[in-house]
DNA sequence: TGTACATCAGTGAACGCGCGTTCACTGATGTAC
DNA sequence: TGTACATCAGTGAACGCGCGTTCACTGATGTAC
């Protein structure tokens, strides 16, 4: 019994100059949209419309395509990954700290928004007109956070605590373990997996190539 | 400019006897779909009747739900894997070989097949009727593939060429890596990857703890 | 051996739904004179 | 200081589409007598 007939009940307008505030009440709302839901599919132009609360069409005046709102939304989701891993990370002075740290917090966060995180890194697209073979794959706007992996990587060697002699490809083994202990335990929650912490610490050591006697 | 009009130009009914061939035509038809779309998306139940040639009702006398479909789709693509699994096992006779070899099949089929291998292990089903919170998670129809890692990992342990005191843990952390080399590796193309074999080696041989001095 | 009939394996038209997108519009707000 | 007007920030109705699902039907095939 929901009222669709007034799509503002108590939205007001935005004054004159103030048109494209409403821009970024479109992009939260997806983002709302897409957390809860905990699907890409979910996120429809008239369901953000209805989301935050005003007509289809207005949207229209502030992006062309679906597309160009989950770009919006994925550009904050990686801002916010990027944020949550150097914060952990910044806690700790010793290499493997920071390193084990930021990838904790790694985890974490795609376990804590497993659709968000989904999205991040899933080639597919909304329409299906870009699914052409030839159509332009996302900008690589993580490359930086997966720097921050590869320099975590060489310090934790620099200091002596591992025995990596390529930062560069131990950080894409690790990245890709981490991505699949995010979906994975995202996606079947009923499997016996092992304590979490426990895990993480086994392959981080494992794949950075960390020393035995670790330091705490 | 595709004939709509008759649905089957060319396909003869079944006879008497013969309904139930087209429940394989159906779960056939529906796994061509998701091998050519690439996407989860594409298998509706009019999609699966026009690529089968067939009235959309007539999918109603064998299955009653597209998610039906699916599940049948599904423990094909789940034996298919298997299957290479083991084929590429038993090329070998070492352990280590014999769980290299499983490995590398795994990840082969996962990059060949990239839509079917998704859906595997995608929590999502079609309708968003079971999208709720208690609704019954896939059967873990993969876990008797699981314990063939596990096996495999404890064979090598037994044979004294990996250190594993916890082959159901470090098959955990192995398959986890496996699981997201294929998933990266599909949606991200352009990544600048390792070259596979060897980053399949490398996380194989850390994750599984084989000795360094491996034979071959 | 012939024929009426039941059953099987589907078909075709129609429905209501949510979707993206278009179009003409509206009413408040600021600006020119 | 008033007033006509332009502009801004949206709205509401309508469209065509593909979807899942229903319903009554059809025509070939086998079976009973």
């Amino acid at each position: 019994m929901k009222t669709s007939r007034q799509a503002s009940p108590g939205r007001p307008k935005n004054r004159r100059g103030e048109g494209s505030r409403l821009r970024g009440e479109i992009i939260r709302g997806a983002a709302a949209l897409l957390e809860r839901s905990g699907s890409r599919e979910a996120i429809t132009l008239r369901a953000v419309a209805r989301e935050v609360g005003i007509s289809a069409p207005s949207i229209y005046a502030h992006f062309e395509t679906l597309d160009e709102i989950i770009d919006a939304v994925l550009a904050e989701t990686f801002e916010r990954l990027r944020q949550a891993i150097t914060a952990a990370s910044d806690e700790h002075t010793d290499p493997y700290g920071r390193l084990l740290a930021g990838c904790r917090a790694y985890v974490q966060f795609g376990l804590d928004h497993p659709a968000p995180y989904r999205v991040l890194f899933a080639r597919q697209r909304a329409g299906s007109h870009d699914a052409a073979e030839g159509a332009p794959e996302r900008r690589p706007v993580g490359l930086d956070t997966f720097q921050v992996l590869v320099d975590s990587i060489a310090e934790t060697a620099g200091a002596g605590a591992s025995d990596s002699t390529d930062p560069q490809g131990d950080a894409a083994n690790l990245w890709t373990a981490l991505h699949g202990l995010v979906t994975l335990r995202s996606d079947l929650r009923r499997f016996p997996w092992p304590p979490l912490d426990a895990q993480l610490d086994t392959i981080v050591r494992h794949l950075a190539r960390v020393h035995e006697p670790r330091s705490l």
